[in-house]
RNA sequence: GCUGCUGUAGCUCAGUGGUAGAGCACUUCCUUGGUAAGGAAGAGGUCAUGAGUUCAAGUCUCAUCAGCAGCUCCA
């Protein structure tokens, strides 16, 4: 005899044998229709599936109004569509085929490429696997068995996970509708045709086999259900908003920036509205770093070669960095001796020939200036800061908009510590990010503490440094009180690092902030400062940004607020509109005074009627609209448009100015874009 | 870097191997209109770049460059 306890607290005793379903049946034909999976003592359970054969479990009937159902349908899609697929196609190589936060995938291998044309006809086939309703069959065999059954379908890929991946498992599981089968641990929903009609196919792509770059190149197939037809056209609908603020896009058609050709892809073009954009942010960012007891220095783009190999920048990221400047006798001689490409890096690597490297990290530059001087404790902190440009080598199918890029500029600063300053000193940078993301409304954000991987072999300096750094980072995000997760192996070979993960209108996700501990540059450049004990002392590094790169922050800032920035941002803070020709005198008046009070301000004369110009303002997201006519002549006003509420009707030009600028000083954040996507 | 897709006017996009198209934006003229589109005319192109097939290429093939989706990487 087994013993049922539902969630409503209620008992069952069942006959030996009995499914979920029995017993959903027994409560009600109704729940046994709406029923998709079971849940047996908080695992997932196969709603046909024999119970346990005896004691006491807890079942729960999962219905679509369970978030975990969502899961199974997505995962039970996914083998409909390999389904599809393989009868579409021959030799198909199934891979893995999970859901995912929004949808599900499928990896297959086959010969040919599969296109965008071949989606109608999977999905006419997939139409016709649903009306085919078959059961969902769950096949536990020993693990000979399995191994057997994957060659004998020529599925080498699941006989290679089997030996590899699944090396401890002595049974496996297969799932089989109609005629397909494939190795899955489950759960399925109870047949084919509980999957609806609310499905589509959505992109293509390509996958390496269990992520490795060195392995074969899988095609995966994107795709999404919901348990309708109307959830999907809303998902399909977030999506299209989604895109429609896209930084790329608002980029454009805001005249904020220009990616071009001729310059280099990764490489941005700053346009006037953009730099306004980034100008401000970064006033507003000098004024809390002046509050906090910073420096500005400037540096330049370049430096020699030897000074990254002393970093360590140049051997650890060779790769990712723009190529080394050599100048031109050099290589000429080199050139004359027969010197190959290969023996021109290998003496690069050496150092036997000196070049010099666009800066990838502006850390290098600010420690020479720290060690320009000599250095006592009560010299300590030094906080030194800039805008600093880098340039990094990302790989050419990373780039895209302004989020990855080649040239970026940081708001950089690095801080040299004591080993007793340090805690006080995270705690700052972390507060100074804090403050940056609550200023900009930017609430949905996580913090990553990027530790050290036990086994990594990335990493230098000594394991007690590497544990004070991780315990002193640790210490200063609990104190912050925001969530946050560590994560083994996400540290800089350097250091332990804290980064602040943004996520954005489309749901991804963004390392802006980042604040990271070092032991270690100090120490190949040999820094010192004179302790009280007159001995000399290493000391601390803290490398800190909270924007991260301007390029990225701005991108992310864009799709935050869908274009629409708050005034104290905003490239054009007003716009002047005549009603008619009959006030353009009074309006360059009023112009010319709000020009005078600092604003950012364009004006509209045309002949055009009233209501065109503002449907112009608004499409241009300019946060206020001043309109003028001949009443406003007359009584010496203006009348306010908010781009948001509407007219706000007439008020004095002085008092405008006052309201603009009480606006523009609290920073306040009146609209960002809805969430979640 | 890898896989797939895409590249035509400032923007969004049509275009069947045979004379280069639309809407919006732009310029000029008419219109003087009080809170989201007044009207007319005009100008705008090395069809990403380079090779090839063809009597003939925006259209077919290949290469290069660039963008998009994803994979891999990311100090």
């Amino acid at each position: 005899m087994l013993t049922i306890a539902l969630p409503d607290g209620s008992r069952r005793e069942c006959q030996v044998g009995v499914s979920a379903h029995d017993v959903a049946m027994d409560i009600g034909p109704g729940l046994a229709r709406a029923a998709l999976v079971a849940e047996i003592d908080g695992e997932l359970w196969d709603l046909h599936a024999p119970l346990p054969d005896k004691g006491e479990v807890h079942l729960r009937l999962l219905t679509k109004a369970d978030s975990e159902s969502l899961q199974v349908l997505r995962h039970s899609c996914a083998h409909v569509m390999a389904q599809a697929v393989m009868r579409l196609h021959e030799g198909v190589q199934l891979a893995f085929g999970p859901a995912t936060e929004t949808g599900f995938y499928y990896d297959f291998h086959l010969d040919c490429p599969l296109t965008e044309d071949d989606f109608p006809k999977i999905e006419v086939e997939m139409r016709k696997i649903v009306k085919e309703n078959a059961p969902f069959e769950r096949i536990d065999v020993p693990r000979a068995e399995a191994l057997a059954l994957c060659k004998e379908l020529g599925q080498n890929l699941k006989v290679e996970h089997i030996e590899t991946g699944l090396a401890d498992q002595q049974t496996l599981s297969f799932y089989r509708q109609g005629e397909f089968i494939d190795l899955c641990r489950g759960r399925h929903v109870p047949t084919t045709g509980h999957l609806g009609k609310g499905f589509k196919l959505l992109s293509l792509a390509g996958a390496y086999w269990k992520g490795d770059a060195a392995r074969e190149q899988l095609q995966r197939l994107y795709a999404t259900v919901f348990f309708d037809k109307k959830e999907l056209a809303a998902y399909l609908d977030r999506l299209e908003q989604a895109r429609r603020r896209d930084h790329r896009v608002l980029g454009k058609k805001l005249e904020l920036f220009e990616i071009d050709d001729r310059v280099g892809s990764g490489l941005v073009l700053w346009k006037p509205r953009g730099a306004v954009v980034r100008e401000e942010l970064q006033n507003f960012i000098l004024y809390h770093l002046k509050r906090q007891g910073y420096s500005q220095v400037f540096t330049p783009h370049v430096g020699k070669l030897e000074l990254y190999r002393t970093s360590g920048h140049f051997p650890y990221y060779q790769d990712s960095q723009f190529p080394p400047l050599i100048d031109r006798d050099s290589l000429r001689r080199l050139a004359d001796e027969g010197c190959s490409c290969s023996e021109l890096a290998n003496l690069l690597n050496d150092g036997e020939i000196d070049g010099y490297l666009l800066k990838p990290m502006n850390c290098p530059h600010h420690i020479r200036i720290f060690a320009s001087e000599k250095r006592s404790y009560r010299d300590l902190p030094v906080r030194l800061a800039e805008f600093g440009t880098v340039y990094r080598w990302e790989q050419s199918g990373e780039l895209g908009g302004l989020t990855r890029v080649r040239g970026f500029t940081q708001d950089d600063a690095h801080l040299f510590v004591t080993e007793e300053q340090l805690p006080a000193e995270i705690a700052g940078c972390l507060e100074l990010v804090k403050i940056v993301l609550g200023t900009l409304g930017m609430e949905n954000y996580r913090i990553r503490l990027g530790l050290r991987d036990p086994d990594g072999q990335k990493y230098v300096g000594e394991p007690q440094q590497w544990e004070q750094a991780e315990a002193a980072c640790k210490q200063a995000v609990e104190a912050l009180g925001v969530d946050f997760s560590a994560e083994p192996g996400e540290a800089a070979f350097y250091g332990p690092k804290i980064d602040f993960v943004v996520r954005d209108v489309i749901g991804r996700e963004w390392q802006l902030g980042t604040v990271q501990v070092d032991y270690q540059l100090p120490q190949r450049f040999a820094l010192q400062y004179t302790g009280s004990d007159n001995r000399p002392h290493c000391p601390v590094m803290v490398h800190r940004a909270p924007f991260g790169s301007m390029e990225r922050f701005v991108g992310v800032l864009i799709e935050h607020f869908a274009g629409a920035f708050p005034l104290w941002l905003a490239p054009e803070q007003l716009r002047l509109l005549t009603v008619s020709d009959r006030s353009e005198s009074y309006g360059r008046q009023v112009e010319k005074r709000l020009r005078d009070a600092e604003f950012r301000i364009a004006t509209d004369y045309r002949g055009q009627k009233l209501g065109a110009k503002i449907r112009e303002a608004q499409l241009d997201l300019v946060p206020y609209m001043l309109v003028v006519g001949e009443k406003d002549v007359e009584k010496g006003t203006v009348s306010v448009r908010d781009r948001i509420d509407g007219d706000l009707g007439a008020m004095p030009v002085d008092e405008a100015i006052a309201k603009l600028r009480a606006e523009i000083a609290a920073k306040t954040v009146r609209q960002v874009a809805s969430g979640e996507p």
